[in-house]
DNA sequence: ACAGAATCTGCACTCAGTAAAATATTGCAT
DNA sequence: ATGCAATATTTTACTGAGTGCAGATTCTGT
């Protein structure tokens, strides 16, 4: 079976016992897609590079470029909700220990830290970021499959008539928080976890803030 | 001057006085295009529908089609902040008088309570939105300008060092409200306004919720 | 080495969105 | 009402994203 990847890009350096050639070259050519895609919207922005010039660069067809990634712009960010069904999995394990609210944030925050990229493409990575703000949208995961299991997985837990809705704004503040997250990380060039737990913390703190 | 218009249709029946017959025309050539388009979506589904064919329907060019409605999408939801600087000087201006939270608050219900479509259209729309999950994100803006610009607006008005990201999460938090009434309104099929009151009663309330 | 599966590629296609220039319509001044 | 300027529409032609398919290649287990 072959899906459109929209997962993690892997660093393969050591990590690569017993994988076989098959998966180990599908890596090398998303890494080198990834590297590709990157390397030319820094050097000509995002509306001056073509799928046909990535895949060029890459050295596949453009037909294989769409094999791996969904879209021009999954591509250049490398990362997307790694299994929506697993997430909301974890969420509804983790609420059994910590209760609904920290099994929210746990689960937020894992989501995010998860980004084993290559040292010297984090740092281009973080420049195009910063330069195409259409790219901040998507990163932070609009996508409305992974919500909407987090909020079902949520419901289940909270319990109470208005469980569903309650659900639902607690995901959407946990977005919110996560989409804070990334644009102070972007903007001070910080870990994007260690943002996450700052912003936390100003949520926690702050009152009447909104 | 002419701009793609990302505005409000506007209902033209009773308020038509002195807008001189060119800006009528436009306003009745944009229902004749946001009607076809809720009503082929609705009979074919989002992707079965070209803009073509919404042109097609509402006599007009599909050149025309895209100097009204910078997107497909965008003539199917036929809302889109009404002029993103208004609003963050609306804000600014809110902000003297309510103090920066209650500005934020009533700018947000301002922005989702102005949708005067007519009525007919406001039961298929409400339709068509529950059959596409697509359109959600961006009804409910996630368009960047519009946040940067409400973010930049809050900064001033706040005051401190960590101002900015004071007024990110302020700003998020606002927009995670205001989707989540979106959803709510959805889902029970009420007013956006209503559930936006609710929802925020319901975050007033909820302790410990995120 | 061989069969079968997974992956890559080229080709043809649809459709969204943009550009530019020609044409039509409206507003306004006279 | 008539002609001129501004504004809106259309036609035509184009770029580029993304998909479907069929045939070639490359890997895997045996």
């Amino acid at each position: 079976m072959w899906r459109t990847y929209d997962g993690l890009v892997n660093e393969m350096s050591d990590t690569d016992q017993g994988l076989g050639l098959r998966e180990l070259k599908k890596r090398q050519s998303r890494i080198a897609m990834h590297r590709a895609a990157l390397e030319l919207v820094s050097e000509h922005g995002l509306n001056g590079v073509t799928v046909e010039a990535i895949a060029h660069r890459a050295g596949v067809s453009t037909r294989t470029f769409f094999n791996h990634w969904s879209t021009k712009e999954s591509a250049i960010i490398g990362v997307l909700s790694a299994g929506d069904d697993e997430i909301a999995e974890r969420l509804r394990h983790l609420a059994e220990d910590q209760g609904p609210q920290q099994a929210l944030r746990t689960v937020m925050r894992e989501a995010i830290s998860s980004a084993p990229i290559d040292a010297g493409l984090r740092e281009l990575k973080k420049q195009v970021m910063a330069k195409e703000p259409r790219l901040h949208s998507l990163s932070t995961g609009n996508l409305h499959s992974v919500q909407t299991e987090m909020v079902e997985a949520l419901a289940e837990v909270l319990e109470g008539e208005d469980a569903q809705e309650r659900a639902m704004l607690a995901v959407q503040i946990g977005f919110a928080v996560t989409r804070t997250a990334f644009a102070v990380s972007m903007s001070r060039g910080i870990d994007l976890g260690t943002a996450f737990d700052e912003v936390l913390d100003r949520y926690d703190a702050a009152d009447g803030i909104f």
